[in-house]
DNA sequence: GCAAAAGTGTTTCATCTACACCCATGC
DNA sequence: GCATGGGTGTAGATGAAACACTTTTGC
């Protein structure tokens, strides 16, 4: 049996907004978090949901969504990476509203993330401590993790989020933090120095035991590792 | 340089058309192949493109791809794939529109595809003989056919290609044709062997010299596999 | 009977995984 | 000096790729 149709037949979608929803993930207490904000109206208002906005006329989906991002945490030129279109009819209670999701991984910056326009909050949230969200975007928000997992287990997206020179220590818990999962110390380190863009700067971390040795990533060769 | 965006600035999408655009890739000639139809109006008339049309107002995207596919080779129950949202501002020349893409895995039907509406030819094109494709449909191509490759690597896509009952050396050829790239046949053998969802008819295909064994498959179990 | 295709197992190789010892530093 | 963490190499398991011979059938 096929779905029944509402008799109004058009050929185009006017009536449609147009949406990005940003799974945005970063760092804080040396666990994965992702950016929640509170909506401050209806629908689902006092609801935590992803932040997100309406595409303007004149830009891209990616511009929006990297639009979305300097607004709340002030970041430019970091990657966001589309992860599907959600268009189920009923997916907003009142209007049809189909959105686009992205994710982005972020060092959360110094600043609080700033709710405004329709939200009363905003809040790094770890990811096993989720509260409900609202509209569905407690599924955007699951298919972007695993879309995040998915990339980094085969692209070196995550030193941005490393001070100027780390240690491969510190390396490795944000590899451990994202993925949800202890590694090796010595297959993660004979697996990320085979890459080619990390430069061992021969100076030692002070203040630490075993003295271990600081790195600093080759911008140059990093770039061709991502493309 | 960026491109020139006109000044017209809103805050919703209104003037946004949404649509989708299909990669239907099914078989001729033992070679894979991909759906394309014709332009009869402006713009990009007489070049070829992806078959696609508008989403209606009460229908999900995916029904709309749906529609689509049942339309041109009246066929329903294929799945379809998501790939990606494109959204560039000037990718449509005279409106804004922005374009979902799926793809699907079909045999071509007896009957040819019907070219309707705004189109004057469909045709079955090999993938190393197309022509130039209009819009950016050439790049949603390549995009959905790295999405097909990908998926087939992982999921036993393809036996709804096949006929009842068919020989490991016609499932392999499929595979072949798919990948585009030749394939060991033990190897081949072992791998969808190794799934469960293969019966052995214990019947032979006559007419073919070595006597191959026919195979089925176990549709419940095959079910299984794609969940 | 001979040419062409089908059926079958083993070896090699690369990759991932698990694991133990010595050395450097902080306290 | 001792406890804690950093640095290093190897052996085993697992999966992918390469490869040759025998059997069956069409002609």
């Amino acid at each position: 049996m096929k779905t029944e149709y509402s008799p109004r037949v058009t050929t185009d979608s006017h009536a449609v907004t147009l949406t990005v929803d940003c799974a945005i993930f970063g760092f804080a207490d040396d666990s994965l978090r992702v950016l929640l904000v509170r909506r401050a109206v209806e629908p689902y208002r006092g609801d935590w949901v992803l932040p997100g906005g309406a595409m303007y006329q004149n830009e891209t989906l990616e511009d929006a969504a990297i639009r979305v991002l300097r607004d709340l945490v002030n970041v430019e030129d970091i990657p966001m990476h589309q992860v599907a279109t959600y268009s189920a009819v009923n997916r907003h209670p009142v209007r049809r509203v189909i959105t686009s999701s992205y994710f982005a991984l972020v060092s959360p910056e110094d600043h609080d993330p700033i709710a405004r326009e329709h939200l009363d909050q905003a809040r790094w949230c770890a990811l096993n401590e989720l509260p409900e969200l609202g509209f569905d975007h407690r599924i955007i928000l699951d298919d972007a993790y695993e879309a995040l997992k998915q990339e980094l287990r085969s692209q070196p997206l995550a030193f941005h989020l490393l001070p100027e020179s780390f240690t491969l220590k510190e390396a490795q818990e944000v590899y451990e933090a994202i993925l949800g999962e202890e590694l090796d110390r010595r297959n993660f380190r004979r697996k990320i120095l085979s890459y080619d863009f990390l430069i061992n700067t021969a100076e030692k971390k002070p203040g630490v035991k075993g003295g271990p040795e600081l790195y600093r990533v080759d911008d140059v060769k990093l770039e061709e590792h991502m493309s």
